[in-house]
DNA sequence: GATGAATGAGTATTCATTCAT
DNA sequence: AATGAATGAATACTCATTCAT
């Protein structure tokens, strides 16, 4: 129950964030959008802040998940960054307006304690870093610098989804990901 | 004379900016790193939203500028790709401030009519985009989807610049160039 | 329970405006006179204009309803005339801070799409108008140009209401109405 | 030369003030009207304020005039008010912008030392006051209330140039004073 | 738990006035 | 005397958050 009105909140500043940015959401378009009132949102958040980090939370969760179960397969490390584009763009796909809020908020000035947007900032290029590390181990693909060329991942793959969601095309998604790990095999 | 005020008000605005975001920046924190008073900025700006507005207007002329000029020039494509992305990376070594506020209030939702953030969102991929298909006619590079290789190289840069940045190590910069090139010349 | 609050703060804002007039009268200042926060004020009005119209709508509407009232009845028109002053004066000596601010804020500038100021300046003088009328053919006065005497009769009532109100004499507005009717049924 | 600087000044002021009321009215757009820079007008007035006072003090001298020079003729009481009349008519239609000052703004909340509008707004009744006084001494009006009636002329008098100015229709004030004439001789 | 009216701290912007040139 | 850039005090209005019901 009580988790049923937290994402319907989610959902809600979900949808309002993504159209209007998160300065210029308010708490009371967002009350209007979960047709709940205002004060119940402090039920269940502290803040506006708090929202935000919840949305960046769930986001950075599922990632971790489905990263966490690749890991115990047995597959290559290029079929692995590969496997986990095509999810993360399919979820993408699936939520849009999360798409956006992902790639325009992530610099959000953090004053809080459970920090999941420095989180996402942070220990996703990190992993995509670490896979890289050990596909070059593996002699999967040559030498490189791994920061640059992670930051250079996590970076490019934010640019294709921006570039998704502000000409409305969501479908350059879909081949997207085949695109990206062309490049990355034959360049890396 | 009249320049010189306004380019004391983009710096100022610049450095808070750049430390704070846009909207926890205030007009008064503006004047006080100015060195002069609130009602001043006024006499030059229509508002805080035009401040940034410039800010973006001033990187994206120089950009402009160094492409027209890159443009005269016999060089590979390829090459001209690079020596673009090495200028960027100079610019933002010279002025990491600007840099921050390049990649993470581009997407600002705007109000003005004169829109050069909106311009330099998509007028930069845009010549990106152009140079690789010229590239593919001089068959410099094999085929692919040069929508979605631009913007990936687009998100890449701001990628690598977010993570220089919010590292403190901007000078990881100084390899980068040659570390994506490098990467698109085998890769595409 | 709204209505008492609007109605608390329009006699606050009657209060302040009719010692300071509307320009010199400021949202803390009413707010503080009507022993409220100044956010709520903006809860019920949407800006200090939409007051001051406010203000004319009630007092407007109490006239229209005097008249229509007036009219069922079988009087002489110029009976119905003074009625209306006695009522009209009686109204103004019972709050002579909203007579002031009908007298001097009428030709406020007007921003607003309800524009109840307007119609005070046009119905009003168009209802005396068209009594004059009715008494020409009635036979009850003779011919005369209604137009120009109902902008005298009107501005006249707002002439003694001044004076009254400045000379800090509203006892004379008793006698007010008398003396002007008989002016009035000797001269038309 | 400078009572020429101060009279284009003037002439600007009541041009501006006229259309937008005197607090919409800002120094900068006076400046611009009467083609000088805004720190001139400094130079001839103390405030805005005292501008508008300035305003009111021309036309109130006008009227001065005008009536100890009527008051030297041998004339009827109530030909000289007639006359005062078809004069002050006369002043409004060559300035009908004067005349929407003289009507808007006659309440301005002073904090001068000189103040002419309270001048206007005092002694000009009280003229009508003393000649009415006079007329009942001769026997040409019959006993009344002299304070009250002559608040209803000075009011009426009001009403009628608003009623021209805002209906645009100047030219009733050419028949104005006489119809006004007709009311008070038959009437007093 | 839900509500939504009340709160009041917070800020962009304006504009009369000044004064160095 | 004329200028107009600089000033900064002043204020309407917003909106996240609270809390009595």
């Amino acid at each position: 129950m009580e988790e049923d009105k937290k994402e319907i909140i989610r959902k809600a500043a979900t949808h309002i964030m993504a159209r209007k940015g998160f300065y210029n959401t308010k708490a009371s378009q967002i009350a209007e959008e979960a047709g709940i009132a205002v004060g119940t949102i402090y039920n269940y958040f502290n803040s506006k802040d708090d929202i935000l980090e919840y949305i960046f939370a769930v986001e950075l969760k599922k990632r971790y998940n489905y990263l966490k179960q690749l890991n115990d397969k047995d597959l290559m490390v290029m079929e692995k960054i590969e496997t986990f584009l095509i999810k993360h763009f399919q979820e993408i796909i699936n939520s849009p307006d999360t798409g956006r809020i992902l790639v325009r908020e992530k610099d959000f000035p953090r004053k809080m304690n459970q920090d999941y947007i420095a989180d996402y900032l942070t220990k996703l290029p990190a992993m995509i870093m670490k896979m890289l590390d050990e596909a070059i181990a593996n002699r999967e693909i040559s030498e490189c610098n791994t920061e640059i060329i992670a930051a250079f991942i996590f970076g490019a793959i934010q640019g294709i989804v921006e570039k998704a969601i502000n000409n409305n095309n969501i479908d350059i998604l879909n081949d997207a990901a085949g695109e990206i790990i062309k490049l990355l095999k034959k360049g890396l």
